[in-house]
DNA sequence: GTAGGGTTAG
């Protein structure tokens, strides 16, 4: 079910449209039988026609509000130099549009190069998704064109740049194979795809060292790009090393190694490095930027030097450098994470009062900060105030505002803010689902909690263990046993690791609600975290009531688990066979079964077995049960 | 006349 049809209301998934879609006009333009008059009274007058016929004629396509009729009219004039022009102007005039309907027209023409698809990429690339642009790479039918260097670092750019990280260097060695030699733009392409990926930074120093293998020189643009990869990593000395090996090599730093490296000193705050770090810029004769203040303000605010943070903060001011919001952000987050919660909301006040530009990324992290400090009136109050004042909205401040809500109980505005969610089609995320869970649960909505579950595992977000944990309580509580178990199975079948103890937990659940063969399948999977209470628990429920085809089953898997079966189980065992005379088969195989294991019936067990041995053919009883009194003899011999 | 690098929330 979905979560929104929880609140009677659906989420969209509306496919997005795209802008690139080309009018059907440009495919089915009407093909021009009649060859333009002019064309070859052009070609009579003239000794040098094609010059000047070329020249209007690309004029002509370039001013053309119906490009694609003029492409018919005057496409064939005009050579793959000019279209290239063509394309090249549409790009400085943003004739996106015009762009790819010239390209088309190229494609089914066949009057392309290798630098119409270069240029094409290059100019598409914030246009184009990263599928249609390898859609676009594979449909490339010229392979010079398909192993040429710019056509090949033009897509990755692109693969890149839509955070296609492991795509793109599944490309690349696909490339390398086909025969692309990579230079060291290809390599610095790569390299800033480890930024924002996780664990990028063992991924940057092989294509470092396969650069390297093949003879490439690191430059500044290469160096550049490890020191974002150091710094998003939180590798201060490797940056602090790359700085130094490249000032060896005589590249002089500028402003983006500078920012980079005092990035870098950022995560573990270190102030004094970075103050050296602005000093030796200085007297290189580099001027501190925007970048450069905001960054050494981080750094600042991780060291928790926060009255140096403020006064830095209003040398941004002055500067005006705090138009925006990020300063203000970074500070009063800062303050809040080292709970100095009042403090950061003077900052957030004075962000207000200098009515600063705003995303909504000042509000979330106030709203969060005063959640996670229990103010939860502050904090619903700011979501309220961002409300009617702004109508940015993406699925963070979203999460925030609905925390908010939660927290004092608000229905009615969790309702409004889950509506308008669906109504920007923004999708609910990991966050959304678990904040409205635990909501649930605290109103002791448990079935409401567990349907929510069930709606985020099913688009793909694996619930937290402590959330399923608990929630598990809860629905075993108000006897919603299957319930439960399906909550434990999402965890279970889950990539996440899972704590012993639920096994036990899930167990104590089943076996109140008489759920015995799932309890089955959990004493069968997890015996070993299973302690002997509960076990023995199970294994009597089981012998009592659960499906007789499966006792010896059962009995054999506890005694394989080393559970040592006592002879209360084995008398209960037998007297559902003997209740099911049809089922003596499995009345023989269990006492087979136990001679082989050294278990011997009690005997009045034996007794009762022996009164009703009629009905299972006396001879063969007889036979077992002598087999398992030798067993005893000899036992009590060697004892 | 085409290509590559830096800062913010959960």
């Amino acid at each position: 079910m979905e979560l929104s049809s929880s609140f009677g209301m659906r989420f969209r998934h509306s496919a997005i449209p795209s802008p690139l879609a080309i009018p059907a006009s440009a495919s089915t333009a009407e093909p021009h039988t009649q060859t333009p008059p002019h064309r070859n009274t052009i070609k009579l007058r003239s000794s040098k026609p094609f010059p000047s016929a070329r020249k209007s004629a690309t004029l002509e396509i370039q001013r053309s509000s119906d490009l694609p009729s003029a492409l018919a009219r005057l496409g064939e004039t005009l050579t793959v130099k000019d279209l290239n022009a063509a394309l090249y102007h549409f790009k400085n005039s943003n004739k996106f549009n015009h762009i790819s309907q010239l390209f088309k027209w190229m494609q089914e023409n066949k009057k392309l190069d290798v630098s119409s698809y270069s240029h094409y990429m290059r100019f598409m690339a914030n246009n184009l998704d990263a599928a249609e642009m390898l859609q676009l790479y594979h449909s490339i039918q010229d392979e010079s064109a398909r192993k040429n260097i710019f056509v090949c670092n033009s897509v990755l750019v692109c693969l890149i740049k839509k955070g296609k990280f492991a795509s793109g260097m599944k490309l690349f060695q696909q490339m390398q194979l086909d025969g692309l030699v990579p230079d060291t733009v290809t390599y610095s392409t790569l390299l800033a795809g480890c930024i924002k990926i996780e664990n990028g930074y063992p991924k940057a120093l092989e294509l470092i060292q396969e650069l390297q293998h093949n003879k490439l020189q690191m430059d500044g643009v290469i160096y550049g790009t490890i020191l974002a990869v150091c710094a998003s990593n939180s590798k201060w000395e490797e940056a602090e090393k790359y700085f130094g090996q490249m000032k060896d090599e005589g590249h002089s730093p500028n402003v983006y190694h500078y920012s980079s490296l005092l990035n870098a000193y950022s995560t573990c705050g270190n102030y004094k490095k970075a103050d050296k770090l602005i000093q030796d810029m200085k007297s290189e004769g580099l001027v501190p930027n925007k970048v450069i203040l905001t960054t050494l303000l981080k750094v600042y605010v991780k060291g928790g030097l926060f009255d140096k943070s403020r006064e830095l903060l209003a040398e941004l001011k002055s500067l005006g450098y705090a138009e925006d919001e990020m300063p203000y952000c970074i500070l009063m987050d800062g303050l809040a994470k080292a709970g100095q919660i009042h403090e950061a909301k003077l900052i957030f006040d004075e962000m207000i009062k200098n009515h600063v530009r705003s995303d909504g990324y000042a509000h979330s992290i106030m709203i969060s900060a005063l959640c996670r400090s229990k103010l939860f009136r502050e904090a619903k109050q700011l979501a309220k105030d961002f409300e009617t004042t702004s109508n940015k909205y993406d699925i963070v401040i979203l999460n925030s505002m609905l925390c908010a809500f939660c927290r004092v109980g608000e229905m009615e505005s969790v309702m409004e803010t889950l509506k308008k969610m669906d109504e920007l089609a923004i999708s609910p995320s990991y966050n959304t689902f678990h904040i409205l869970i635990k909501y649930f649960c605290r109103e002791k909505m448990y079935l409401l909690a567990y349907r929510t579950m069930k709606d985020m595992h099913s688009k793909g977000h694996q619930p937290g263990e402590e959330l399923c944990s608990s929630l598990i309580s809860h629905l075993g509580q108000v006897n919603a046993y299957s319930e439960a178990f399906s909550v434990y199975n999402m965890l279970r079948y889950g990539k996440r690791t899972m704590c012993k103890s639920l096994h036990e937990k899930i167990l104590y659940i089943l076996l109140a609600g008489h759920l015995l063969k799932d309890a089955y399948v959990v004493v069968k999977d997890n015996a070993k975290s299973i302690s002997r209470p509960p076990t023995k628990k199970f294994a009597i429920a089981f012998m009592k009531s659960g499906n007789i085809n499966y006792i010896n089953d059962v009995l054999k898997t506890l005694h394989d688990s080393g559970y040592k079966l006592d002879q209360d189980l084995f008398a209960m065992a037998v007297s559902r066979y003997l209740g099911e005379p049809e089922k003596k088969d499995l009345l023989l195989h269990l006492l087979q079964w136990m001679s082989g294991q050294g278990y011997v019936v009690d005997s009045s067990t034996r007794n009762l077995i022996l009164k009703h041995s009629h009905l299972f053919g006396r001879q063969l009883i007889a036979e077992v049960l002598s087999k398992q009194q030798v067993q005893l003899k000899h036992k009590n011999l060697t004892r």
